[in-house]
DNA sequence: CCGCTCCTTCGACGCCCGTCGTAGTATGAC
DNA sequence: GTCATACTACGACGGGCGTCGAAGGAGCGG
């Protein structure tokens, strides 16, 4: 049996109102996913899923990019092979005010502490 | 060995410098806890520890209060016997700007969804 | 001292989630 | 067509977290 395993190239970003809180906060309750975070917003253009500097496999990856864009973190798109990610800060913004801004922020923070302890 | 088992009537709240953005966001990504903050956010006042509506045991409920003291997210103390518990809300602020606010507004708004809907 | 109320501690258990390697699909270059 | 690149799907595994019941400490009222 060999049934076309993979999708096409073609992604579906949920829209804001089927998104939880509860996955919201899931979502950002990782260490990965939040660098994730850091990284578009510090970066503040779109970034290939191969061009993060994550601590995991790709197969892991690809799992997070997976729960960040159901949980409406993040919009995802090909371009070519390659699949681009950004932010959706905006768009969660009318569902949980202010929540997305302040996790952001908080994200981009955390991870600079880090970088500033080495 | 008959070693006191229990603390003494009193409790430590950590100091918000000792609380990570790690601990906070894995705090409020439960349900039952973030009934605990919307309960406390609508009371506007303190309720103890017995007092809430909560869907699980006893001991399971301690567990959760043990996990939102630790985290900063609600501050602990004995009157008697009973245990209250009040929001630190305004205490985080300044370490994650506008976060705690944004997070209580969203679990408010969350269990009045819920009560509305039955 | 006795009993009642409140909450805690302790062990146990089950499930979910993060992790990985392998195998596979889609696209582009030659 | 062939090869290389980019990402995905699948199955497996391990650890951690939420859950509980039972037993016990701390205070209060008699």
């Amino acid at each position: 049996m060999t049934r076309p395993k993979t999708t096409a190239r073609t992604v579906d970003n949920p829209s804001v109102a089927e998104v939880t809180l509860q996955q919201l906060l899931e979502a950002v309750a990782d260490p990965v996913r939040r660098s994730v975070i850091a990284q578009l917003a510090t970066a503040g253009h779109d970034i290939s899923c191969g061009a993060f500097d994550l601590s995991v496999s790709r197969s892991t990856a690809t799992h997070h990019f997976n729960v960040l864009r159901e949980a409406g973190v993040i919009r995802q798109h090909y371009q070519g092979t390659t699949k681009m990610n950004s932010l959706r800060s905006d768009d969660l913004d009318g569902r949980f005010p202010g929540l997305m801004r302040a996790i952001i922020e908080s994200c981009v923070r955390e991870t600079g502490q880090i970088a500033e302890a080495r």
